[in-house]
DNA sequence: CCGATTTTGTTCTCACGTTCACAAGCTCCT
DNA sequence: AGGAGCTTGTGAACGTGAGAACAAAATCGG
């Protein structure tokens, strides 16, 4: 009734089914803690439970699983079979997802040596490079194939997502190709920004952001505590500041 | 510099220098457009240009620059090499970081080849690993050398930083060690979550997480155009927001 | 020297995300 | 059966972040 009177939706707006991105982030996280939780034989859960083995609160995974449904029982838990199930369908990795790979260095090898991905919704399905050295070479059970075979892999294999680890120079080159062959989710390590279209995902991991982004908090404490400047911290020595006239209500 | 005697009591209550977390996550960025401005040999950049080198919006940019001071000139923009230093300073990458690998496998070796740490702010002092087949063998120009020896090397390189790319089962254990040690921030690849007293910061890397947040992003492309499904979608007819999963960059 | 032009730094507003707090609902015990 | 004890699901308060808009500074042309 209230609802239907106000053109604005007020708080949440949110699309039928559409889960914040937050929460989506999260998802992956809880479906790696209800497989560790099975896999030691626990059928039921709580919200601390679970929250305590995703390394969240309580009361914002429990906000989470609400946008899927309500998958809980009152006064017992969730099932741990099950919220896992829902949760897999949920982020679509019931079945596999067929992957490639760009750029079979260092990195690429790496990824490619990792079985971690069998198991949970992937399946790389080509490795490809442009370097003619390394096409023909084998990982695994897999082999280096010619770049130039992407377009027939991806129509043939249905891929829809691609991995990026060539060096930054042809990234965006490399990129295009993949869009222009069909794949709509890319997974990017070089250290370049990449313009896709809309429709394209682009998802990017740089570990030297990651590293710099620990430095800045580590020189915060070490400055803190081992530099002898200014004590920091203003405050402390008196004024409350909220000043004078009674702007004080602000906000 | 009149700011240090007015505190606005308003919106922010922003501690002084406390620079809010998103803003510190996309320094970096603006580091390495910066430094591609300036390989360019571009002396001078606009927030608009600045922004669109970083890939985002150039109101975004500004203001998270205004957090460190006013390092720009009205009506011209910014002096690449200077705001460069400026944020360098900021982060704390003017000098290297001392950082060890524990767990020399796979992506400890890739990570070990890889040189683009080196000119970011980091220096890797140490390849660590529990194996002893491992132990002794040369990476660049570096040798792998055993776990044990952990204490004595981050005591004699002051190493603040720690990155973990052993398997789940052993992080935990390892990570106590570096924190006992006196690493105060680790960056995890292991698919767990680590726990560590406050104080030691923790960033993770999760490979499997990163493809299905794309997987829940595609099967949506492909659910609302393929399965003939719930009509979904009930929106089109008003709401033009939806943060558009789309071109967004993704990370 | 002044006004037009450019671009920053900042303010304001709205959207999103997190956390609290509690009623609703389930199980189990008496 | 009924109440005690838990635990979920969610409404509401709060905090943080994003983006639009604009006034304040700087340059440049006349
Ligand atoms: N290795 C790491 O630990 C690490 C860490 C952080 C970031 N990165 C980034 O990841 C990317 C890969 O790193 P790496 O160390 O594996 O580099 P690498 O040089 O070892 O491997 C790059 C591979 O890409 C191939 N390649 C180059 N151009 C190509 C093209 N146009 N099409 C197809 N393949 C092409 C090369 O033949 C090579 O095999 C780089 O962008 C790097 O900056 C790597
Ligand atoms: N390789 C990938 O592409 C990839 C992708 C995603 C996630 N990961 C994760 O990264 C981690 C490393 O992956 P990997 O493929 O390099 O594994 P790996 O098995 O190749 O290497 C692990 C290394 O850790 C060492 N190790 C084990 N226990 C140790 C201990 N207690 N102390 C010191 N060293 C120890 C082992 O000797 C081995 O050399 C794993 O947790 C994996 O799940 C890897």
């Amino acid at each position: 009734m209230t609802r239907a009177s106000s053109r604005r939706p007020g708080p949440p707006t949110r699309t039928e089914r559409g889960i914040p991105e937050a929460t989506v982030a999260r998802l992956p996280v809880y479906l790696r803690a209800l497989t560790a939780l099975s896999d030691s034989g626990i059928a039921t859960a709580s919200s601390e439970d679970l929250a305590t083995a995703a390394g969240v609160n309580s009361a914002k995974l429990r906000k989470d699983l609400s946008y899927l449904g309500s998958y809980g029982t009152r006064g017992v838990g969730y099932d741990v079979e099950y919220l896992r199930y829902q949760i897999a369908r949920e982020i679509g990795v019931t079945q596999d997802w067929a992957v490639v790979i760009v750029g079979i260095g260092n990195l690429g090898h790496a990824l490619a040596n990792y079985s971690g991905f069998g198991t949970r919704g992937f399946r790389i399905v080509a490795l490809l490079d442009a370097d003619p050295n390394l096409i023909g070479e084998r990982i695994g059970d897999m082999e280096v194939r010619d770049f130039a075979e992407l377009e027939d892999i991806v129509k043939a294999d249905r891929v829809s997502i691609g991995v990026i680890t060539t060096p930054a120079g042809p990234a965006q080159g490399v990129c295009d190709r993949l869009v222009a062959a069909g794949v709509t989710s890319i997974l990017n390590f070089a250290p370049v920004v990449l313009s896709v279209p809309t429709g394209v995902d682009i998802r990017k991991v740089d570990l030297s952001i990651e590293l710099q982004i620990l430095a800045y908090h580590e020189q915060r404490k070490s400055g803190e505590a081992a530099l002898p400047q200014v004590p920091e911290l203003p405050a402390m020595n008196g004024l409350t500041d909220l000043p004078s006239v009674g702007g004080g209500v602000g906000a």
